[in-house]
DNA sequence: AAGCTTATTGACCAAGCGTTAAATTAGCGT
DNA sequence: ACGCTAATTTAACGCTTGGTCAATAAGCTT
């Protein structure tokens, strides 16, 4: 069809004696692109562009001919990496009245999962996080509008209580400690590299999932439903009712 | 007593106009490492020299002369941070055969967390992890030696159970949700920031700790006790039995 | 008050950075 | 086969970096 189907230069970085290719713009700046997300994760946002050139078997003054700015480059890996991923499906899935809370929490945090273990995922997120938080502040606030007020409603739903009044901080961190918890999974194979396995098989297992799932259920019986805590328990700083760490609606 | 009494640069960095302090070298050492320790865990540990000095307030050659290397720094960095901070009466308190799993547990962790919620500790420790993990590889290897196996075996006393056997993928994995759940509370404050509290207060809530622990407890039970799990689960990867991410005796 | 040790600094270097501009040349239409 | 467009490279600039070294001066001893 076209003329990528005879161009000799579709494998990512061939031999070096490779002369100069001419590639189409549009393949070679997905080519860029690509690769960027790889080496940013890898070497995190200060890596220096001549390395990703070299990665790339370019030189980096090419980078300047599609992406004015190294930060324009960090920003489309970060649109392709981060934006349009929240996958509007798993609002109806939380929000069917017909599931089961432990299914629907299951379902939702087996699929999530493969989004948010993902290495380029983990990495770049984290990097953000210690630097400019640039994408951690927007993706937060993201959880804080369609998935924590809904892991809240679906945890109360399950106790077998109204869902009314704004969450506790007691609640709040329950919540943030399964859903840290599965994250933390990513963060062992892919920042502590504890997790060696093949890239090739599923990069997570639901059986561990459901477990978090079924464990984070039990938790909140037991510490929520039962009400055993202390009576004058402190709430310091974070558990300020006034100053919560997302939005809630 | 000693000259340092009489020193009128003990403030940590005073006025831009001060001309050249000489302070006795045991002292400016000291708040060279201070500083190192407080700027590395900001600006990760590819931080300018340069700009370390400027936060001291003296050029960057003066670290020159007392480390001989920006790695030599960095080296001190770790080993104030990390080293010797693993608190040796902890494995005692976890061994008491006297105390219930639940406050042993919950005693361990309020400690713990006291040190690994610390600012420039998870920072630093981030930091490592996304780079060489040359801290990070150290740290686990000293979890996985002196502390996993003793969660596995209060855990197994927990439900009743001889602690025989290795581990098993499952029981790690929840035994890490415990674990990683308390680490990401460091997390949401100091990479994501998503906790702002008063640095005078306690950094963190014993309550929440105690809702963690026993939360971990009903998990387990659940999980493990009435081992409702399917039958022909997948353990790819992480799981297999020979490859577990650290040693366990 | 003088002298001396050494803590501290200013000037400097080679390498590497992001970025710009001009020179090449690959591969298409004709 | 030819020529032209533009994808790609070569060359270069200004700046910053980690690191070196000789010059300076702070504060102790006498």
């Amino acid at each position: 069809m076209t003329s990528i189907g005879k161009n000799p230069a579709l494998d990512t970085s061939s031999d070096k004696t490779s002369p100069r290719r001419r590639l189409p713009p549009a393949e070679r700046e997905r080519l860029i692109v690509e690769g960027a997300v790889r080496f940013f994760s890898q070497h995190g946002l200060d890596g220096q562009l001549r390395d990703l050139a070299r990665e790339l078997g370019i030189t980096h003054t090419l980078l300047y001919h599609y992406f004015p700015t190294k930060q324009a480059l960090i920003e489309r890996v970060y649109t392709d990496l981060f934006a349009a991923r929240w996958n509007t499906e798993w609002e109806g899935l939380l929000d069917d009245k017909a599931l089961d809370v432990e299914s629907k929490l299951t379902r939702f945090y087996t699929e999530y999962a493969k989004l948010i273990l993902e290495r380029d995922w983990v990495r770049v997120f984290v990097f953000s996080g210690l630097s400019d938080r640039y994408i951690t502040d927007r993706y937060f606030a993201l959880l804080g509008e369609k998935l924590f007020p809904r892991l809240v409603r679906e945890s109360r739903r399950y106790l077998g209580r109204p869902n009314r009044g704004k969450p506790t901080a007691r609640e709040l961190e329950l919540i943030m400690g399964l859903h840290g918890g599965i994250f933390y999974m990513g963060m062992r194979r892919w920042v502590y590299g504890l997790a060696p396995f093949d890239q090739q098989t599923e990069p997570f297992d639901e059986v561990f999932i459901h477990d978090r799932v079924r464990g984070y259920l039990r938790s909140i019986e037991a510490v929520i439903a039962q009400s055993a805590a202390p009576k004058n328990m402190t709430l310091p700083g974070l558990s300020t009712k006034e100053n919560l760490p997302w939005p809630i609606h």
